[in-house]
RNA sequence: GGCGUCGUACCCAAGUGGUCUAAGGGAUCGGUUUGCAAAACCGCUAUUCGUCGGUUCGAAUCCGACCGACGCCUCCA
């Protein structure tokens, strides 16, 4: 299958088409760093990452960048109530930012520009603006004319008469209107650049818009972020660089749900939000990273602990089923995919669809058990499964590599491991179990297999 | 008020006109195997897809109404 998209735009699946032959240009919206980021942040950004691999797996190369949003009112508000620096604040929040997108074993974007690095960028972009027609002056404050631009609303079906607006203070001229600039005022403290409107900040929607084009150019193939970004944060950032430029600005546009917690979306400023940090104490990255990916990125997902077992569960017996195979003495070169395989990326190329290629990544899991289990395995079988075990990993990424090292277990309980083989070959059982239950009691389970006591480290 | 999404088994979750008497995971119960376990395997657990109508030779899938949940229109992944 054909690699395809639900575009946003036009609310329906898309086969994608890249603007140049190998190389796509990917914009995602990143965090704002004025805080640590939640469990459901980490769903868009775990699927940015998905969507990278799915495209890497299809044989592109992928320029792509995901912002750092260091300008913000909540930033400012922060800056200026407590005792800390801008670049303190803004810097600490992007490390545990990256830190934690690597534990997640999310790939590194391309670039991860600072909007405060691209301020003359903004400027200039926003002159443009203006000397173009569509963005008027109110005493220091540039906003956007929406009046200006007739293909404003791709996103959503605007009626004016229906906004539920109670405000335009500032002296916008429509509802809609946004702004590119925001005059500086007493809260803002000493957070302002000077411009030739006086001194300000550049506003949201216009730091990804520069960035976006700096960085990547003025057509993209995807731009992503989260569902809640659609509409007016898209629909604001895209009006701009298509007012200027005149082109379409991304030719993709793909959203991804919302978590939910409670039955309500899990945000910041409702305040029901599960950091990442804290689940990683109960949890490890490869189970988060599952759940996330266990479900359609754009249906909504409650969060549950439950779900997060039953992940982890997923992740054990895809351990115990890799556990079968001594994956370095199985050589496959130059081997082709087999049905199996296909049936997978097609899963992921008809939109990302992770519930579907899991599904398939088990039921090759069960007919090579089977053969496993009436001992009818071939070398061709074993050629399979490590291409398919590589294949599901260079998507899902959530095996433990580390896992098969057999030379790590104590001292201690080998010696226990081998008394109690000494007294099942006695056939004295009830020394036998004690001494299994003694290994258990220290963390490891044991298992008696075809090839003797097998020991792993409980989780 | 306007715009939009969703409702599939005990739980989670794919499928969106015929291969669906509905994938996959978890859970339960029964079986094979095992000294006993564990793992693995086999079998059972939705003739049914929120409800009611309609279109069609044929619908979980399309259309309409209704019920329920949620999102956006304001910062938000």
């Amino acid at each position: 299958m054909k690699l395809q998209f639900y575009n946003s735009v036009t609310s329906e699946k898309e086969e994608f088409q890249s603007i140049s032959n190998n190389e796509v240009l990917v914009y995602g919206c990143g965090p704002t760093v004025y805080n640590s980021p939640h469990i459901g942040n980490f769903r868009t950004f775990v699927f940015y990452d998905l969507l990278n691999r799915v495209l890497l797996q299809n044989g592109y190369t992928v320029k792509n960048v995901i912002n750092i949003t260091d300008i913000d009112d909540k930033i400012i508000d922060r800056v200026n109530n407590e005792d800390i620096a801008f670049n303190d604040l803004t810097q600490k929040y992007e490390r545990i930012f990256l830190d934690q997108s690597d534990s997640l074993n999310i790939l590194p974007s391309t670039f991860n520009p600072r909007a405060s690095e691209h301020i003359s960028e903004m400027i200039h972009f926003i002159k443009s603006l203006i000397a173009k027609g569509v963005a008027y002056n109110v005493d220091g404050n540039i906003f956007f004319d929406t009046k200006e631009y007739s293909k404003y609303g791709k996103f959503v079906n605007i009626d004016d008469d229906n906004l539920s607006r109670e405000d335009n203070e500032l002296g916008k001229k429509h509802p809609n209107d946004f702004a590119l600039w925001k005059a500086w005022k007493d809260s803002d403290g000493e957070i302002t650049w000077a411009s030739d409107w006086g001194n300000g900040r550049p506003a949201w929607h216009t730091e990804c818009a520069v960035l976006g084009t700096q960085l990547l150019g003025e057509s993209i193939d995807i731009h992503c972020g989260g569902i809640d970004l659609k509409f007016p944060h898209h629909e604001n950032e895209s009006a701009q660089v298509e007012a200027l430029l005149g082109n379409q600005f991304a030719n993709y546009w793909l959203h991804a749900e919302h978590l939910i917690f409670d039955s309500e979306k899990m945000s910041k400023s409702l305040g029901n939000t599960l950091s990442v940090s804290d689940l990683l104490k109960k949890y490890s990255p490869e189970t988060l990273r599952l759940f996330l990916l266990s479900s359609h990125y754009r249906s909504k997902v409650s969060f549950s602990d439950k779900k997060l077992d039953d992940s982890s569960k997923m992740i054990d017996k895809i351990d115990r089923f890799i556990n079968n195979f001594d994956l370095d003495t199985i050589d496959i070169d130059g081997v082709e995919y087999g049905s199996f395989h296909l049936s997978f990326l097609d899963a992921l190329n008809d939109d990302l669809n992770t519930p579907e290629a899991l599904g398939v990544f088990f039921d090759f899991i069960n007919t090579i058990n089977k053969n496993i289990d009436n001992e009818s395995m071939t070398e061709d079988l074993k050629i399979q499964s490590k291409i398919f075990i590589n294949l599901f990993n260079s998507i899902f990424s959530i095996i433990n590599t580390s896992l098969s090292n057999k030379e790590s277990i104590p001292k201690n309980i080998q010696h226990l491991a081998s008394a109690r083989e000494e007294m099942r070959n006695k056939s004295d059982w009830n020394e036998a179990d004690k001494l299994r239950q003694k290994i258990e009691s220290l963390g490891w389970l044991i298992e008696d297999t075809k090839n003797g006591q097998k020991l792993t480290q409980k989780k």
